[in-house]
DNA sequence: TGCCAGGCCGGGT
DNA sequence: ACCCGGCATGGC
């Protein structure tokens, strides 16, 4: 795989199979042209991505910022504190977040988890190489698709699609998917399409982000100010 | 003011 | 195999 630094000013493989996978690098080049590299995930390090992944389920990233720092501010933002903090005390802290019993029991699994199965350690989960590591995040009550694939890619490094509400809309609203495809079968399309590449996939998940957030609303028709009209 | 936000689970068809 | 209600705060 030739890394590209062409003139255009991609640093990421270009290579895409058949027709489809040139539609969807078609989409990400005209996505990183509007909108430019947005620097995911926006976090310091990976379990703050992993905690990150499960407060921001259904949630406006704004709320889980604040939550953030409010367990950095406690001392919590780490695998140890979090294993003994009560449940309840939790709760209070990701307050921001919104369903917080809930989430709180989310994260005391995950951790409970990383514990008792993986030494406490992210880097032993991830050894076990992407899906592996993916059944066994699967397993943890609270982490479903988008939340597993969100921390082996973004804390991993390890090369998996992440497909969220936004990126399925986008799809959908410009006829790149059928409207009763599923997750999986959207993760396969970009895995299967594209070079495995943790930069692109990282860069491409973002961009549906800000797509979404600028222009692909719900609510919204196709509008003519999109990056992606005529695809 | 009501709708929306970077899902997932459990119970019911 | 879907479908739906529940979970909760903050911004516009």
């Amino acid at each position: 795989m030739h890394r590209t630094a062409n003139r255009s000013g991609y640093h990421w493989p270009l290579e895409a199979v058949g027709p489809v996978g040139e539609r969807l690098l078609d989409a990400f080049k005209r996505l990183f042209d509007a909108f430019g590299p947005q620097h995911w995930w926006p976090a310091d390090e990976p379990f703050e991505v992993c905690v990150g992944a499960i407060l921001t389920q259904n949630t406006s990233w704004n709320n889980v910022s604040r939550a953030i720092s409010g367990l950095k501010s406690k001392g919590l933002l780490n695998v140890d504190a979090l294993y003994q903090v009560p449940v309840d005390s939790l709760a209070a802290a990701i307050r921001p977040a919104g369903y917080y019993n809930l989430k709180a029991r989310r994260l005391k699994g995950f951790v409970d988890f990383l514990v008792s199965r993986h030494e406490g350690s992210l880097e032993r989960l991830f050894s076990l190489g992407l899906e592996s590591a993916r059944q066994a995040l699967l397993e943890v009550k609270g982490i479903g698709p988008e939340t597993a694939d969100s921390i082996l890619l973004y804390a991993g490094g390890l090369p998996t699609f992440v497909v969220d509400a936004y990126t399925m809309r986008a799809l959908r609203r410009h006829d790149l998917v059928d409207d009763d495809i599923g997750y999986e079968d959207v993760r396969a399309l970009f895995m299967d399409y594209l070079a495995s590449d943790v930069a692109l996939f990282n860069e491409f998940h973002a961009l549906w982000v800000a797509l979404g957030k600028g222009f692909c609303k719900r609510g919204m028709a196709r509008c003519d100010a999109c990056p992606l009209r005529d695809l």
